[in-house]
DNA sequence: GATGAATGAGGGTTCATTCAT
DNA sequence: TATGAATGAACCCTCATTCAT
């Protein structure tokens, strides 16, 4: 049983205290003094542990994509049908966890970032590529295939879109909310059976 | 006939400035040598114009707001039909003006700064209202409502998501491209006339 | 008849914007804006009339040291007797002209930047000159020679202690309670009539 | 034994050199450069120790205050007659200490600060009143009642105005010279001993 | 492992001044 | 005579970072 030093502590309560005040500031950008008075730690302990500034926020995206990816893979793995990998996709992007106000105020911030960081964009690529890959395996048995790029573009731009306006006004929509506009507009889409014309 | 001074000209010249130094430093947020310099003047004389900083972003966000909403009245103002009437909201969000690279990036620039400023949130949510009206009106002439909510919100999202994609990979989708993603979502969902099975 | 033209009634207006903006904005250091805004000119005015700000602050304090040792000797060329000219050194120097709020603070302003400015220097030690030398005049017909200076130099600390005083607490004091101290304390100290003990 | 950090001492040599630099750039406002520049530190340490300019001139100018009435706290606790009392004042304002050219400098500054700031208004007003309450309490032991309250004022104006003398001149009078202009003064008023006329 | 001391680069802002009109 | 346009120097302050302890 390896002993875990007090390092990955510390650690995760660096990037924990990055979120929030990431959050409490309102999209501002984080103060190395902000975050470490949150964490209740001294100001040079974010460079002892992680290099640079740079290092603590691309670390920081990395566990938060790393949480976003999980949730939806969580998902995915036990899907049977399109329909069911189609419903996780949206469950998953749309999953309490990932619907929080400091995790939303968190990902606006990292997506208004992702152009001045290479490592940002890495991160952002990596979770886009991840959701389109297991939304096209689905769509693409439900519908024609020149259609399915874009039905997928058009439901990952619905979702973020919900995220957007989660970041703009918390209280407007809830997470089911959210996930019930999403699955209303794909399944009109892309399921016969939600056609009102042949109810 | 008004003399018009040099004033208005440096305003409308900073504040271009101002939107080409967002895009162009990816981004991060603008310094007033950048965007003094990318307009040619010195870096006093924005104080000059402008009293701050903060208040010539706050005119350069209400400057791309007025553009936006001026697109979009252009084309809803002459629709006869409800689905005129959409089809005008999704091709005025979706405009070319509004979706060059700069204006683009200084959407989600923006969008990623309302928490920050009183001025941005009031014209950010003065937007949201204003699209949100025109689409209901037509919207809730289509399908029972109490569904008209969740299409509404549903269909600006996806805007808005197009949107960040746009500025995370502007060669991955063109304007044609979204408005066909977006108006293929929106009339599967309102009309009988796109429903799969029936044809 | 010299014609006169608009630049003294100019540069007065502006010595009055300067005086008063110094008392306003309670003695910190004017600036050309504000006293330009004073006066309802513009800002360029100043260098056209005066040649930089530091000699429209000089010319200032000329125009307050004038005005005081104008009123100074208005009392003095008619007194008869050494105590008919002290009484009307006093009275001068704290005359009602001399005691307004905006005349103290600009006094105040004054002394405290004697050191900066060579003029200012010539400027307050002509009027100490004046000033000493009228009071001289008086005592020395009242007490012993080795005696006078240090009377004068104390009559004269006492009335610009007064100044300050009035410069700190206006309400504190009224111009006749200033006199009336600066008198008891010189007249006790020069005069045999004063004694209590002779009563 | 508490461990003195760096931090205090650091505090003490800004502060000092805060005085020294208000003297030698003739009471014009000091730079923050200035003054780091002269304790041999850098600018960025006046903001780490106090949190602003404004707050170091403030701490400064309480400093210059505590020195200043614990001088003359030293001499009235031990004084025994209301003469005694008085002369303790006076040697204490007056003090060597006190009337170093740097001093007289920084009470000038000061003096010419106080309406611009809330806090240097409270500090000099303690002073102000602490003083009036020693001499009060003595003076009212020597003449009638109705008196004290203007020979009190007078006192102090003329001390006051001898700080501004020594501080325009510093070369034409000294502590000695200083002390005694003062006592002459008071004691021909307040004492029956003085009066020329009864010698 | 953790901290406080100290720095230097860079930013926004103020302001007197110059110049052309 | 009077002004508005424009500048550049100087200032205060923030903040990430380094280093010795």
């Amino acid at each position: 049983m390896p002993k875990v030093g007090v390092g990955p502590i510390r650690r995760k309560e660096l990037i924990a205290a990055t979120i929030s005040i990431i959050h409490e500031s309102k999209l501002s950008d984080p103060t190395l003094a902000e975050i470490s008075a949150k964490a209740g730690l001294s100001t040079s302990i974010i460079n002892h542990y992680f290099q640079s500034k740079k290092k603590l926020l691309e670390h920081t995206m990395r566990e938060l994509a790393s949480s976003f990816i999980g949730e939806v893979t969580l998902g995915t793995s036990v899907a049977e049908t399109p329909t069911d990998r189609i419903n996780a996709v949206i469950d998953g992007n749309l999953a309490p966890s990932q619907c929080t106000p400091e995790a939303v105020s968190a990902w606006l911030w990292f997506w208004a970032r992702v152009p001045v960081s290479e490592e940002f964009a890495k991160i952002q690529h990596a979770c886009d590529r991840y959701i389109a890959k297991e939304l096209t395996i689905a769509v693409k048995e439900l519908i024609p295939a020149e259609d399915v790029d874009d039905v997928v573009e058009g439901i990952m731009a619905t979702m973020y879109g919900l995220y957007l306006r989660f970041a703009h006004d918390p209280k407007k929509i809830d997470v089911e909310t959210a996930r019930r506009i999403t699955k209303d507009l794909v399944f009109y889409r892309v399921n016969e059976n939600h056609c009102a014309s042949c109810d």
